[in-house]
Order: structure tokens, then C-alpha cells, then sequence
DNA sequence: TTAAAATTGTGAAATTTTTCTCAAGATGGT
DNA sequence: ACCATCTTGAGAAAAATTTCACAATTTTAA
């Protein structure tokens, strides 16, 4: 799906109004059926014997996946991961705001990253308490990821974005996305491995 | 299958020698049908009546991912992320090491990033032509990735991974791997607009 | 020694996902 | 107005994935 949105948002700045299924099949690596299932799953937006218009289904599908409208973050764990995420403006764009940043290391608390003043993972709970915050960015070391979540879980949050490369032990109406780079690099490696063998 | 890594990573750590399918699979949230089909699949690992040894199986599997010996990669484009990926030391445990580091701003040129000395991204291919990389890493801004990726596959390197979001084209003999940070984000802003609703 | 309990490997069944196919609707030219 | 050409939407078919079920094998204990 964001794939989608990616490839529309390109056609939408070269002032292309109207795509088939087929072309943007193309442009997306996949088969022209499955677009044309995916785009259907969520309303009859295309026109036979036409196509799709790209700004209204650009619109429909960010509707569809809530990001027409904002969500609120916080950012816990300042390494070099952290520092890049609370720098990196194009979260903003798409509607996804760091409200707060958060470490529990004396010598980082108080520091100023890209404007946000990073707080004592302690009092994360009471921060929060008056913010309505929907998700919670983890950027902690292995070792001190579940102590986050623990802090995320407590203050009320249900979604969680781990970027540590460890499981975490949640409730079960806590959602959890993993993200981590290595399994990139793994996939990647098992792929080139049958050339180079 | 880096789920399993993790997981038994973290066992061996405990000291635990032995795992069944069953609690393995409670571990990683998953089928246990599943992990016995999955570690069948390169070969007879488990022991009716026993369950695995957690040390072969864990060397089993980076010996099938590819993953026991090392990896040569480039880094193209040193803003945030890019900064934070080369810092990162993870990544070394694993097997992948960033043997060079490129930009196109003269103003990076020459500065020194985690022990790496930032070259002209023009100066790429000569750079690599004396080392064997496997893997390009892109981290540039949107509208410099698929001049990176040219780069990339003029110096005939096969894998690319491409943290810009925006589709390449590459020749169909070089695989590219998207990584879209904002991807998370929208599943779980969408998983999340259920309970919102 | 024998029986009970544990646990894998695998074929079969169930489910999900992907692809194919084509009727139905839209457009453009004659 | 009519026909040829596009292109979607959706049911059917095909393919892939996941789960189930159980024989085969090992361990434990009486």
C-alpha cells in the first residue's frame, strides 16, 4: 500500500492526472490484478476504459489508512538511531509528530536534539498524561528495550515501534512493529549467496 | 527466519542448550507447525521426542541465510541516517562492515564519520574496483537515490538497499531492497484507526 | 522390559493470496 | 449511431502458505 502512495505521489509532481492499473503495475513491480483488487478492497474508485484519477485515489487511500490526518509520537532511547529519527523532518510531512524525546542517561537529559529537550525516561508516565499520545518510538540498546516498553505500556500507549532487535513481552492489546535493519541485510546476503556460490 | 536468529540468540544467552518447536514458537509468536516446517526445510536439525540443540541450530540457520561469513558494503549519501547507520555497531557483529563511505556535498567530502573518511560519490567506482563490495547501502535524500544507485550498478554491485522513499530502476540483475521507515508508521497508525473510530 | 510421555517430520486439509478471465462500462473515431 | 479499443470489477481458477493430524522416534519411569 505505501508503495502506492509512494509511486502516486511521484505521478501527482510530473502532472499526471489519470493512471491505468496496468502502468502503475509497472511502476510498482507487481501484477495489474493485484492493484486492481487492492485499489477495489476500499470503494470503486477506478473508471472503465479509463483508469484511476490520481489525486482522488492518493486521497482515498490515505483516508482509507488514517494518515489524513495526524498522530502524535514519542521518541524513547537517544543513541545515534534516535538522534537521526528526531532530525529527520519527513515523518512530519507525513503526519507523524515526535512530541516528546526521552532517555534515561543523566549526561544526555536536558541536551537539545532538533528541538526537543530529552527527558528522564522516568517521568515519561506523567509527560504523556496530558498529551493524547497514540504510538511510541523505541531507539533504546538490546538490553534496556523492554524496560521502555514497559514505561510506553504503563502510561497508556498502544502501539509500539521497536528499532531494538529483541522480542518484547507486551499485553496483548499493545500492537508491536519490529523493525530491524539486519533482517535487510540477512535477506539480501541470502539472496546474493546463490551467485556467489 | 531473523526472528528465530533473535530468539535463539537470546536462549543461548540463557544458557539454554535444548528448545522445542513448541516453546520456540510461543516465543516468537508463531505456529509451531510452522517453525518445524521452516527448520525442515534446509535439512533434519530436531530430534523426535527431544526438540533442537539451540547452538547447531542457530549456526545451521546463518550457514543457510549466509550470514557466517562477512559482507562488504558502501554507504552512499551521509546526512542523519546515514551518520547513524555507519556509528552503528551492530551491524559489525553480524557480518555486514561498511568498507567506504560517499557523499556528493563538498562540504562533507573529507570529514571523518565513526572512522570512515567521507569520499566524492563521482570517486565510487574507482573506490571500489580494488575491494569486492556486495552490497550498496543509499541513504540520500529522494531525488539523489537514483543517481546513488547508477553509481551503485555502474561499479557492478549486485544488491542495493535503498532507505530513500522512492522506487529504482536497476538492471534486472541487481536486486534492491526498500526499507521505508514511514511504512511502519502507517500500519500502525492504521492499525491503531480501528480502535480511534 | 514395557508402557507412557514428549516431540519431530511430513502428507493431507484448510486457508489465504495471487493470477487469470471475461462481462460491463467508457472513450474515440468514422 | 456503431464499432473497435481500453480498462475496471469481480468471480473462478491456480498457487502458495499455514495449520492439522498422526506415524515415527527418543526419553523417562515403573
Amino acid at each position: 500500500m505505501t508503495v502506492y502512495i509512494q509511486v502516486l505521489e511521484d505521478l501527482l509532481l510530473q502532472n499526471q492526472t489519470i493512471i491505468s492499473s496496468d502502468k502503475l503495475a509497472k511502476e510498482c513491480e507487481v501484477n495489474p490484478s493485484q492493484i486492481r483488487k487492492d485499489l477495489a478492497y476500499f470503494g470503486e474508485f477506478g473508471i472503465r476504459g479509463v483508469g484511476y484519477y490520481v489525486q482522488d485515489l492518493l486521497q482515498a487511500i490515505k483516508h482509507f489508512l488514517g494518515i489524513d490526518k495526524n498522530w502524535n509520537c514519542i521518541l524513547v532511547g537517544i543513541g545515534n538511531l534516535g538522534r537521526a529519527l528526531l532530525r529527520h523532518k519527513q515523518f512530519f510531512n507525513k503526519g507523524f509528530i515526535i512530541q516528546a524525546a526521552f532517555d534515561c542517561d543523566p549526561f544526555k537529559i536536558g541536551e537539545i536534539v532538533a528541538n526537543h529537550e530529552i527527558i528522564c525516561t522516568r517521568r515519561l508516565k506523567e509527560h504523556v498524561k496530558h498529551v493524547d499520545i497514540d504510538i511510541g518510538l523505541i531507539t533504546t540498546p538490546v538490553d534496556r528495550a523492554q524496560r521502555a516498553a514497559n514505561h510506553i505500556v504503563e502510561s497508556g500507549i498502544k502501539g509500539i515501534i521497536n528499532f531494538a532487535p529483541v522480542r518484547l513481552q507486551v499485553p496483548s492489546d499493545v500492537k508491536v512493529d519490529y523493525v530491524d535493519l539486519s533482517t535487510h541485510l540477512i535477506n539480501m546476503a541470502f539472496h546474493l549467496s546463490d551467485d556467489k556460490k
